[in-house]
DNA sequence: CTGTATCCAACTCGATACTG
DNA sequence: CAGTATCGAGTTGGATACAG
């Protein structure tokens, strides 16, 4: 038995699939993986999002020390999100991912213009 | 762009984190990667779930052609779920899964006795 | 055992407006 | 620019009962 931020679980993988249970934050993560990017940023990158939802998952992550917040103190206000030792970790699972998802679409998907990643 | 299912993403990688938005499909591959499992054995093994729910996300893993469904003629029934080769692809993440939850979890979380997977 | 059908509670997330 | 506040829509998934 584990217990993690007052819940108990069984195993250690049951903490990944509860952290990540919705669908944004291992979207975040996977833009930060290679740069630091501003709220704004990020906030680009995830449309639809909305700047309310943006603030809480970036929370939830910094509280679970996956993520750095940078406040640069000049105006108009500069905030850099940055992925901690535990968020980099992660990119080995991001890099499967997207081997996964390049086999997966090449059977399933069809591509309409040459814009792939 | 690519479409997929009738819906059209900017890059391969949106495809996975649009079919694993959930937080059950990849719990459900999570426990069929080493061996196929029964309707019951995978109620049981995802416990709170109801067979309503179960039932709805096999069928999505079905349709996607992450797992195959395979009934026995016999009474009473008997249904077994298997990873299809693209289900099967999904192994490596699932490895990464599982090491970055034992490394996550050995510095943030409290061991409570000597069951760890 | 392996589902289906109905109903409903909870939660996530979006729309919009406003603030320092 | 980087948030916060309030409201509400939509979806997911649980409770329960029933069927083949």
């Amino acid at each position: 038995m584990i217990e993690f931020n007052n819940k108990e679980y069984n195993s250690t993988s049951e903490i990944f699939f509860d952290i990540f249970n919705d669908k944004l934050k291992l979207m975040i993560i996977w833009y930060l993986k290679n740069n630091p990017l501003r709220f704004k940023e990020l906030f680009e990158c995830l449309q639809p999002i909305t700047k309310k939802t943006l603030t809480i998952k970036l929370k939830e992550l910094e509280q679970l020390n996956l993520i750095n917040r940078e406040v640069f103190a000049q105006v108009p206000p500069k905030v850099e999100y940055s992925l901690t030792e535990y968020g980099n970790d992660l990119k080995p699972l991001i890099d499967e991912i997207l081997i996964w998802s390049q086999k997966y679409t090449k059977k399933f998907a069809k591509t309409i213009d040459e814009d792939l990643q």
